[in-house]
DNA sequence: TTTATTAATCGTATTATTGCAATATAACAT
DNA sequence: ATGTTATATTGCAATAATACGATTAATAAA
């Protein structure tokens, strides 16, 4: 029903879940990537850049303020985002613990 | 128009796009954390487990194998999933290569 | 004040995802 | 052969996501 049932499951499952659906786009991991290499960018760079309308990269933009992986600050006419470190670090914690080593236990295949 | 231009970005973050999308549901996530507990599992298990029909489980299977994380091997009447080492390795590196560390620079925010 | 610039939001069309009942398939058991 | 068990697939309904034009809001520049 395109309704996950967020019930079913515990809270570090839909917590990571969440995270996951924020960055799994190209779009949103290309404007990570491009604020991580200028280390801070505005909207308009981002349409120019990927050549997507401003409505879309502004959508994007709101998702990944939602998790709080960026944030954005007032600069005259433009805002300026750059990567929160702190919740960026968490991300990257939680994503650490997901993929434990697997490796030498018994499998069937 | 809930199509992603893919051709709007680079293969890299298509890829871990697709990678990321394929991990980014509650339910996929704790089958694979529960294969990983048990080192392998049946797919009934799951349904029991998660509590979603069997149907939906199955779905999830397929869309965790299509990525290639996980290998089934008949087995009787039933199909013995586990995680595929090499390909968890691989999504373990990439994730790694993408969470760069980003201390230490300039930001306006 | 008027105009330009920049970004957010709204509305809408289109496609994707989620979930499940029903059915199909396939192997084993009797 | 027939029934049982386990999984995959199909078809469908409901909701979510993607993209963009149009509009709005807010600041800067003239």
């Amino acid at each position: 029903m395109g309704v996950t049932k967020t019930e079913f499951f515990n809270e570090q499952q839909n917590r990571l879940a969440i995270l996951l659906k924020a960055l799994a786009h190209p779009a949103r991991i290309a404007i990570l990537q491009h604020i991580i290499k200028q280390n801070a960018c505005i909207c308009n760079d981002l349409v120019e850049e990927l050549g997507l309308a401003q409505a879309t990269i502004s959508q994007h933009l709101r998702e990944l303020k939602t998790i709080g992986i960026i944030k954005g600050s007032i600069e005259g006419t433009s805002i300026c985002y750059c990567i929160n470190e702190t919740v960026w670090q968490q991300a990257k914690d939680e994503l650490n613990n997901f993929f434990v080593d697997i490796t030498s236990v018994n499998r069937c295949c």
